[in-house]
DNA sequence: TTTTTTGATTATTGTAACAATTATCAAAAA
DNA sequence: TTTTTGATAATTGTTACAATAATCAAAAAA
């Protein structure tokens, strides 16, 4: 019986060799759900392809010429849970920006409202959409269409920013 | 030593009386991402507040009065993962459907490309993004852009339809 | 009688524990 | 120098267990 290795230092399977790169510990999981929650631990639930459009693709394989890679929806819009949140738009008021009545509005709050950001302000009470100016130490709320007026901010409005618009989804 | 209830049928904690209505199973998850797989497994992880704009607010909790409930934009964006995947979008032959170039598709391979539907279809190699126009046995796919032409589809093409897009994601 | 308390019973739950597996090292063999 | 092998220790899927929770019906109280 020859002895190979030996108790020392550095010898059997080291930490964090894991798939996860740390340890784990057993969970209970509803049966009907284990394998989304795998999927999920391992970011794949929704990670769905993405495909280029107005590319040419050759054979034998189209799809596999045109795919960009994975996405997943929250992981791209979402950057912040805590500091994200929805607004869903009303009217017309900003149409040229591409939000339209009944759009979903991708709202982060740990986005800085610089001048030119489209932003979710309330106004004496109203919550709304509009593109923020500043200039000279002046604040306006721009709409973006001929046919609404622009805001001019003053002190003795009721005014507070909600945050900065990052993504419009637009239903079809 | 008194005798209550007993051995008998229907006695006990009733099956299916926990928080999931199901049997559980330990599953190991790695230490860091078990809150984050518990919020999941009750479909909270990404469930974001979703606010209405254009509605008047009273006091004294403002932010209340605009929420319209929670949203979670994978279950709201994706009916069935396994069919729907995404598109980037190129150009501005769609910009009055409201898709710009760089936005992001999303398409459901499951919804049936009928009159009107803005669809993802491949044209002899080429992945493009059209409204899909079906009239007396015959099939276009126009643009929503007048500077560009609608394209008449004829049996030699080689055409193969993707799925339809049911939303735009545009980034701002 | 009606309501409340209590004990019996069984499912659930979080975690410890186990055997099987896996990854690594270094000595031995080729 | 390269390959094989045995020792070692972390990992893993699952089982097991004690503590807890939910329910029923008899007993006690009102």
């Amino acid at each position: 019986m020859n002895i190979r290795g030996g108790k020392r230092k550095g010898a059997g399977r080291p930490k964090g060799s894991n798939l996860y790169g740390e340890p784990t510990q057993p969970v209970r999981i509803p049966k009907s759900q284990i394998e989304r929650v795998l999927r999920f631990v391992q970011e794949r639930e929704y990670a769905l392809p993405l495909y280029a459009s107005g590319v040419s693709a050759g054979f034998p394989s189209p799809a596999d010429d045109y795919l960009e890679g994975a996405l997943d929806l929250n992981a791209h819009l979402v950057r912040e849970p805590t500091a994200t949140f929805f607004v869903r738009a009303r009217g017309e008021s900003m149409i040229d920006a591409g939000i339209h009545d009944g759009d979903l509005l991708v709202v982060d709050r740990s986005v800085e409202a610089t001048d030119g950001k489209v932003v979710i302000v309330s106004v004496n009470g109203e919550l709304t959409v509009k593109r923020l100016r500043r200039d000279k130490g002046k604040s306006w709320l721009l709409p973006e269409n001929p046919d609404y007026p622009p805001i001019a901010l003053n002190e003795e409005d009721e005014t507070h920013l909600w945050g900065v618009v990052t993504n419009v989804i637009h239903p079809l």
